[in-house]
RNA sequence: GGCACCAUGGCGGAGUGGCUACGCAGCGGAUUGCAAAUCCGUGUACCCGAGUUCGAAUCUCGGUGGUGCCUCCA
């Protein structure tokens, strides 16, 4: 079996992977605070998740891993949003949330297998706070919850802070240290705010930011998992605080690898509101083909910062056309080629190497040429069958490959000729066009022939003359 | 202040001791009525300094520069 290695950032270092139980492979995403678009830097992260998604199935079986990720629909953002605009909170959260999923679904990322909500699982938050209250890891204060840090010797193993460490750092308000017996101490559930509260043995409220993971991820999968994700960011205080709470109320690990992606930039600044600009996935599907920014995202490992630019998605759109170009000939030849099966790839299940996948669906060497010969070459019937049996089997691992990545999914004529403007010129007169065209080109009328392909030009599509008549394509 | 990460050609990005990937862009040529596509050829790099070694982009030490986290954040 392949085996599959990853970067744990709890060991810090890199590890064999090994599921629990290689029938149920379980991962767990933190996913968005539904209250507004998401953007690039939240594409990242779920693009990574998904590749691993896609890898863990490719291992263990497409029926045999579990992905959860979930929606927090429930956090101050929401309750501040949801009195601004006047709406209903789950109006908005489901506003979002669906935006979201479309959102990913044209960056070819797959539906996880279950997307559990903060709001439905408050019982077992609860549940979850009172094991910890009874065994003496978290204590009450002014109608909050707190954990109490000071309980849990291994309290920063993860982000590598100390507790004297952190307490140097400390950026925490004087209100909320009044409350806690030390800064440190994070809140597991607060009281209730604008009519937003559940009730609870500990006081009517709702959940403090940590909590909802910790069981979410118990419920749809279990006290400990395989492997838990999420931006670097997350490692502190977040993942900190999850395994905090997650292995002092089940007394075992919360998750077994942890995998952090990190930061996208743009450039010389953070990406961030005040700066304004936050680049949205939504708006970036305004000009460019999901596939493309995907192929973007994954051109820097995932443990590198990814510098986000124009010319990367220019560079991505190019490639993606050298590729549609060689499955479009490839599967005139090998047309029975499955998009599933066997990739021999093994650099990538090393630390999901996706730079040097890249590389390999760029250097596709062999394949290139013997899908360019059979294009552009006459030759015998005995050496082309011989040619298309090799290609084959290139062409075959060429695409499995791709898959693996979640690229090249379309059809490639489609891809080619793209979409075209609103007002520009409707496919049928594109058609007439080149008829005519091919008419006054017969009659050497060159000058005529220029100029069409000047109105083309104009619509930004480019035509190509082959041996068997003209075809187009927008640039 | 504490913790962590990074530094390769115009750009992206491999490469953990020797043979200097790969892609994009560029340049020259073939081909084309002109193009596109395709093919052939081609330049440019390893942040600085010292050390280890027969030999370092690759190991060690010291600089310099950059980034992230320590507060919501993918």
């Amino acid at each position: 079996m392949t085996e599959l290695t990853l970067y744990n950032s709890l060991k810090r270092e890199k590890e064999v992977f090994k599921p629990m139980d290689p029938k149920r492979v379980t991962m767990y995403n933190c996913g968005p605070t539904v209250y507004s678009y998401a953007h690039i830097g939240n594409a990242r992260a779920a693009v990574v998740a998904d590749v691993l998604f896609r890898v863990l199935r490719h291992i263990y079986g497409k029926d045999c891993v579990k992905y959860a990720r979930n929606l927090t629909d429930v956090d101050d953002k929401i309750i501040a949003a949801a009195k601004e605009t006047g709406f209903p909170m789950y109006e908005i959260t489901e506003k979002f949330a669906k935006i979201y999923q479309d959102d990913l679904a044209a960056l070819n990322c797959l539906p996880p297998t279950s997307e559990p909500k903060a709001t439905e699982h408050i019982g077992g938050m609860i549940a979850l706070i009172e094991t910890l209250l009874a065994d003496g890891y978290a204590y009450e204060s002014d109608g909050h919850v707190f954990f109490d840090v000071s309980k849990y010797d291994e309290y920063g193993q993860l982000s590598g802070n100390t507790l004297d460490a952190l307490k140097k750092g400390d950026r925490v308000g004087e209100g909320e240290v009044a409350r806690k017996k030390q800064s440190a101490d994070f809140v597991l559930w607060k009281p209730e705010r604008d009519g937003v509260g559940w009730n609870a043995p500990f006081g009517r409220g709702r959940p403090g930011w940590h909590i909802e993971c910790s069981a979410m991820a118990k419920s749809e999968l279990g006290e400990t998992i395989d492997i838990h994700c999420g931006g670097v960011d997350l490692k502190f205080p977040h993942h900190e605080n999850e395994i905090a709470q997650s292995n002092c109320a089940h007394g075992k690990p919360m998750a077994n690898y942890w995998v952090h992606n990190e930061f996208l930039n743009m450039g010389k600044d953070k990406m961030s509101k005040s700066l304004g600009n936050v680049v949205l996935i939504r708006d970036l599907l305004k000009d460019w083909d999901g596939e493309v920014i995907r192929l973007a995202l994954l051109k820097a490992h995932y443990r590198s910062e990814l510098i986000w630019s124009e010319n990367l998605l220019k560079e991505s759109k190019k490639n993606l056309d050298d590729w549609y170009r060689v499955k479009n000939d490839c599967m005139r030849f090998a047309p029975n080629v499955k998009s599933k099966g066997n990739a021999e790839t093994i650099d990538f299940f090393d630390d999901l190497d996706t730079p040097n996948l890249i590389k390999f669906l760029s250097d596709t060497g062999a394949l290139q040429s013997l899908r360019n010969r059979l294009v552009h070459e006459g030759m015998t019937m005995q050496v082309q069958l011989e040619m298309q049996d090799a290609l084959v089997i290139g062409y075959g691992i060429w695409l499995r490959t791709a898959n693996l990545l979640g690229l090249l999914q379309k059809d490639p004529e489609d891809w080619l000729r793209g979409k075209g403007k609103e007002g520009g010129l409707s496919d049928d007169a594109i058609d007439n066009l080149i008829k005519e065209r091919a008419e006054v080109r017969a009659a050497k009328n060159w000058s005529r022939a220029d100029e069409i392909r000047g109105i083309f030009a104009a619509e930004n599509i480019i035509l190509e003359d082959g041996k068997d008549g003209t075809t187009w394509r927008r640039g």
